[in-house]
DNA sequence: CCCGTCCTGAAAATATCTTTCAGGTATGAG
DNA sequence: CTCATACCTGAAAGATATTTTCAGGACGGG
């Protein structure tokens, strides 16, 4: 990684490669800002500021407006997922519409210590709800759909991930359990790396890291990328360095956090959606045996609940 | 007005001279399509056939795409209101994003085998929404209130709670554990029960089941409540048997399930904003403790990512 | 058939966007 | 504390896209 990298037109810096985006800017702002440089996060903050007023604007102007350069524009530009300022200006035309049709409500305040309850349950409703809006806006469908494909005919999969993430991984094994597919998920560091050394072409890993830079999640992706298998990230970093192993990168979003509200809570959400869109769609591709499946696991779990009132 | 008339970036010819023009684009076509030159008819013909489309062209495509020259784009750009082809090119990526927009309610149908991939996320998070909007509708918060207060002051946690359910309640316990609460999480029925013996007044036990009528739930819930703990039931049927034994009934909605939709899906959705909300609440309440003690996890948890590009 | 008017597109001129490159700054090692 | 390294940053060169100019030519009227 020595040579000299140009800053060509293609491989946009760090995303993997996200098509022209529609709407989901301001959460993928917020998903990749922790990956840019101050006066990148100038930029993107300007811009996600205000689309209507940057769209006007050229490539000077938004530099001039942000006290920073051209090439920082472009820069900025290309990290979000455009191939150049001109196409972000698109974007961003097409997302000042957007909003001036949307007209929306914006009342996100934070949450406080002494806010009274009914106020806290409005504001996180309100808060994962935005959440699985911008996750569902900003992931890629390539990407799921060629995550399904590789899981749909998996010889087994293995899902890592370690803490809040871990119990996504669970929900993301029992799922698939239930739709006849051999998946296991592993919150171990050391156990699931000695799983993955087993992997080989025709399985299939799933990383879950919502910073995209957690060691013991990656360190099994790693392993079974280079044992042949084929893998899948889900984080809220993709350009992080669990991306580097991983075949194909679903991105979560991110909200806005605070010491109340941390940022777990709605990266939880987040990954569960992406896990349910797995699950859905592998169940839609395997239907012959999903459907009869999920009937069996419903019917066998009749039994576990108290028949008097159990409908 | 004999004297040659030049091409310049002011007057724009023919149409009397609107302002940036919002949306009505086509219409504007078809009222000035008659002062209009055969080949500015072609290309405003394009452009209010398919906005999308051409706002992705460059005045050469364009101007190929309709068989004519740049420069009567430029021109046709003019008529229509604009100063050039660039600024036409921005309206009209508004205007297509305003289009789209209006098709998208339609979302509210099953999932079906066949559905496209999108179509599947975009259901998804759509359905998800709708079940946490319901869940804070229909939230006691009075209970929940009551439910906070008595975690809050709790010796210790015991929650119970199986499949899908033992993975909120497990996120449940991570997130008490953080704050400093002594919080455990059951998913073995019989350990459970061993376990809600010990309890006594003062200590809190909470029962999560979707159907309200889980065995393996409600029977560790019903020992630790005769045994003086206080009771929390997280339920989607506050009237099954669990509430029997709880003190706080807290209840969780359902959305409407499909075979490719288990009610796993939604009732977790649910589920976790309750858990998000007693958290929040109890994290609240011990603000002294809880605050210091988040901060602590945090710090902790950084040095498990890679430092080279988590910032 | 000839002439004038005006449409039309090729090409020059300009504006805008993109890339390169060298200087500067922060960070970690010794 | 100093040095080396990697990386961020913006100025300016280079490439594209847009706008303007200009001359050829079609069309209609005389």
């Amino acid at each position: 990684m020595s040579e000299t990298v140009k800053e060509s037109s293609r491989a946009p810096g760090a995303g993997p490669e996200a098509p022209p985006a529609p709407a989901a800017l301001a959460a993928k702002v917020r998903t990749l800002a922790p990956s840019m440089t101050r006066s990148m996060q100038r930029v993107a903050e300007a811009v996600a500021g205000d689309p209507a007023g940057c769209a006007a604007l050229t490539v000077t102007g938004l530099a001039e407006l942000t006290g920073t350069s051209e090439a920082t524009v472009v820069r900025t530009s290309r990290l979000l997922g455009y191939p150049g300022y001109r196409d972000l200006r698109l974007a961003l035309a097409g997302l000042a519409a957007h909003q001036q049709s949307g007209r929306a409500p914006a009342v996100t305040a934070d949450i406080a210590v002494d806010d009274p309850i009914a106020d806290v349950v409005a504001k996180l409703a309100h808060d994962e709800q935005q959440t699985l809006a911008d996750t569902a806006a900003g992931l890629d469908t390539v990407q799921l759909g060629a995550a399904v494909a590789a899981l749909a005919s998996a010889r087994r999969v293995e899902i890592y991930g370690v803490g809040a993430s871990a119990l996504v991984g669970m929900d993301l094994a029992q799922k698939l359990l239930r739709i006849g597919l051999f998946a296991h998920a592993h919150s171990d560091a050391h156990l699931a790396v000695t799983n993955a050394v087993l992997l080989r072409s025709g399985d299939v890993a799933v990383a879950i890291t919502h910073s995209g830079s957690t060691g013991d999640t990656i360190e099994p992706l790693r392993v079974a990328f280079e044992h042949g298998a084929t893998t899948i990230a889900i984080t809220g970093r993709p350009g992080g360095p669990v991306a580097q192993y991983a075949d194909h990168v679903l991105t979560t979003s991110t909200a806005r956090e605070s010491e109340l509200r941390p940022a777990a809570m709605s990266s939880r959400t987040s990954q569960l959606l992406v896990v349910d869109c797995l699950f859905v769609g592998v169940a839609q591709r395997t239907y012959d045996t999903a459907g009869p499946a999920l009937s069996a696991s419903y019917e066998a779990l009749a039994h576990r609940h108290d028949p008097r009132t159990a409908r």
